[in-house]
DNA sequence: GTCTATAGTCTGATAGAC
DNA sequence: GTCTATCAGACTATAGAC
């Protein structure tokens, strides 16, 4: 029966699942800095030589969370490109903004990630850029068809690229910030689903060819 | 002569504006956590006392650091109540992205005080609190003038200024991802221009009531 | 106002037993 | 794989001389 709930002797696998998360959690909240090895420890319920020895250094701890996190975006930005340019990019921008909403911690961690000038190991640097070309590559390809088959208008794909990125990652990273100008959580269902009619909204008339 | 360059024996202002600087610089770069009391006194040449004497604690240096900020950020973001909706916009979000593009460690510090849960000074706090809520209240008031006025349309404020803080911060604060978007440094002047026009056609294309 | 010296705590990381 | 015990160094902050 290896479905049952099994509670003692935790696999390898499923200890390293649970650090991830607890660090997730701590980094995003204090930065790479502010959190040691020793709190991410006592959350874990590990030691700290434990912790050590399923992530050798504290810096791959904080690039494993990054990956995952990129991962993620990755897996989720993608888009059909049979569909039709506007259909491509609220899929888009929908994937990314679902995404950093499941996963609280995600947009503070991306925005540390920028320009927290804290050089990962490099295979983790490679791969996270990588994962963020793709990513970002995806917004490109989409604008680059919309605007040839002239359904979108002609305006710098990067601009549009960056404020894409700042509407909606900067609104999920806000914190209380962001719940007081909303005037409640900024991750309550309806408040997300709100913030993707805006940004898309916004998007649409920058972009939509009226015809 | 009052005025010649003053070498020895600087006065209590200039060490602390010195102090300051530095200190900004090294808390955009590093965030709270990442920088050492030790640090900040090697670079302004001070020593550790000395700096201790200037700033009692860490967090009063830090907490004096994003008031000066936020004090710059509610000066740039004044606007004539007698223009017309369209220009006091231009006004509000030409005067920030003025700002952040000057001081361009004011960016990356502003979004790290957001989300960095690192409870300032109780007056610190207040104060801050207060020059930001001008800030916003500053746009606040000027699309609800502008909608009532007919000249924009009705978009939820709370939304469209996330978007425009969003657009404007994110993009200063991007660091070598935004150089790598934009293909030369996001603080180049003629760059600066270009983000400048690009956001405030996004802000135009959202709400201009066309006539 | 600035210094040297130091207190006491926390840091990331390691050694070696079980 | 996990533990206890420990390392050298960095941390914020203070005391007291000049």
């Amino acid at each position: 029966m290896p479905s049952l709930r099994r509670k003692a002797t935790p696999n390898q696998r499923d200890t390293r699942e649970h650090i991830l998360g607890v660090a997730r959690d701590l980094f995003a909240l204090h930065g790479y800095a502010g959190v040691g090895m020793r709190v991410v420890a006592e959350r874990t319920g590990l030691s700290k030589s434990a912790l050590f020895h399923h992530f050798p250094t504290k810096l791959s701890l904080y690039g494993a969370v990054l990956c995952r996190i990129l991962e993620k975006l990755e897996e989720r930005s993608r888009v059909d490109l049979e569909d039709d340019p506007m259909a491509q990019l609220k899929a888009w921008a929908g994937g990314v903004i679902d995404m950093l909403a499941e996963d609280r911690q995600s947009a503070p961690l991306l925005l540390r990630a920028l320009f927290e000038e804290e050089a990962l190991e490099p295979a983790d640097e490679r791969y996270g850029n990588e994962l963020m070309a793709t990513c970002i590559g995806r917004a490109h390809e989409l604008l680059r068809r919309g605007m040839d088959a002239g359904r979108f208008h002609r305006v710098p794909p990067a601009q549009t690229i960056q404020s894409a990125i700042g509407m909606i990652v900067f609104h999920f990273a806000s914190g209380d910030f962001g719940n007081g100008m909303m005037g409640e959580s900024i991750f309550a269902p309806e408040q997300v689903d709100r913030r993707k009619e805006h940004v898309l909204l916004v998007l649409e008339q920058l972009l939509r060819v009226d015809g």
